[in-house]
RNA sequence: AGAGUAGGCGCAGGUGGUUGCAAAUUUACCUUGAGGUAAAUUUGAGGAAAGUCCGGGCUCCCGAAAGAUCAGACUUGCUGGGUAACGCCCAGUGCGGGUGACCGUGAGGAGAGUGCCACAGAAACAUACCGCCGAUGGCGUGCUGGUCACGCACAGGUAAGGGUGCAAGGGUGCGGUAAGAGCGCACCAGCAACGUCGAGAGGCGUUGGCUCGGUAAACCCCGGUGGGGAGCAAGGCAGAUGGAGCCAGGUUGGUCUUUUUCCAGCUCCAGCUUUUGAGGCCGCUUGAGGCAUUUGGUAACAAAUGACCCAGAUAGAUAACCGCCCCCUUGUGAUUCGCCAGUCUUGGCUUUGCCAAAACGACGCUGACCACAAGGAGAACAGAACCCGGCUUAUGUCCUGCUCUUUCA
RNA sequence: GGACGCAUAGCUCAGUUGGUUAGAGCACCACGUUGACAUCGUGGGGGUCCCCCGUUCGAGUCGGGGUGUGUCCA
């Protein structure tokens, strides 16, 4: 689970990386990014946000597990990232079938084509 | 062994490691304060959390004074009990199903009224199509001239038989009759009255007149309940925003030389996306609470006592990943038990043999058990969203009682 | 979270108090018309009335349960 300030809790921030963000897309996953204007001294944390529509699964089981594995593999990934950015994560019904190391693979590519990690 | 049936106040993987989340409490630090940060401890989904099909609590609106009766509306429908209440639960009755354990039951009234019962059929609450009869009356013929015989099927009688249909108006049998008919009788079904048993639904018995179509998950009648509606996205508080009103008092502060004006002020209303925000705080979890024991009750359940606090999230916590145990399948090995040709001992008898008991038991069988290896599944159904009581639906596994069938003793 | 509605032919919809073979338009097929096509005319095929259980002599319709799908509520 991510710690408070690294969520993406309000639905206007989510409709804002929605209308202003970047988009990436995969075959499981599609991912927008958003970056937050700051001033220069006060970089605001990364935030991500997880969408799994019904169409996905019908069963909220499935649905809220999904997310408890992207926010896993996030996490893991969370030292890595630059900060300041908005990201939602919208999940494809194609991720059904998906294990952990398959999304923490699609995620490490994804993070890469967006140019949010460090070291690229 | 197989098939089935009922119940469970049965369970809902365990364990270790790494990385993490939420709430409460305590401690420390920071902060004027609200609060924030860190550490430790404790707690952290279900039997259905689901469907939203019922019943409540709680909140607001309308309305009224809710006590009684009537009308309307709503709801319910065998009996008795339980419950805060229920359409739920328990115990029983009737009916239906099953060889049985047992199961199902929307089970008041069609003997209050109205409607409907298509097609077929003559007729679906009132009837004669075919058929049967034609005793009685009518007409004709005959001669024995009658309380006669024969014929006709005109009046008429008839629901036995045929045919139609889900259904034709109690059923079967005997008598009876012109033919028939509860017309008479016996048994059965059903109805009513009486007696008796039962708290009651009803059971049993006797007697009676002989009999009445189905449908109320059609309208309805009878009985029963009791303001109506919306729902926690109810509703309340605070805040910033907009609009309207008040300048009574005061002239405090800013703008300004002064006055006027405007903004802060107070009241009301609206509504809340673009720099706290499609929501901050409350409602929000102590409740018809669960647990244990005892008592009452066939049971549902109730009472008493004791100790207990047991989820409160809000893009939504309670987890993610990796091992081991446990489970299943396959293979290999091992020897302990089991089965098996047979050997031997004892005993009995109908004595070249048979039967019973005990011991040993090759080659094998793999049945149980053990070890190792490989593979599979990580459990099935499924995620609290204001809270309870039920119902319905989905679903893995374990235990117990009972029934039927087959085989062996 | 809560409150409601709908499901009938390939598509859009009717279907009366339960009644006999469930209809209409578009689409499809065949034939005619045309040199050919379109239009037009005639005829035809096509239905798990979303599924299961019940009431009834008889259910698209009535009662109960389930499935799918859509709308509204700050």
């Amino acid at each position: 689970m991510l710690s408070k300030p690294h969520r993406l809790r309000k639905t206007k921030d989510f409709l804002t990386v929605y209308q202003q963000g970047r988009r990436h897309n995969s075959a499981v996953l599609s991912l927008r990014v958003y970056q937050r204007p700051y001033s220069e001294g006060n970089i605001p944390p990364i935030r991500i946000g997880i969408s799994v529509s019904q169409k996905v699964s019908k069963h909220a089981v499935v649905r809220n597990r999904l997310k408890r594995q992207l926010r896993a593999a996030c996490s893991q990934l969370l030292p890595q990232m630059k900060a300041g950015r908005d990201i939602v994560l919208v999940v494809r019904p194609t991720a059904l079938k998906c294990s952990y190391q398959q999304f923490l693979q699609q995620l490490k590519q994804l993070f890469t084509q967006a140019e949010i990690l460090h070291g690229h």
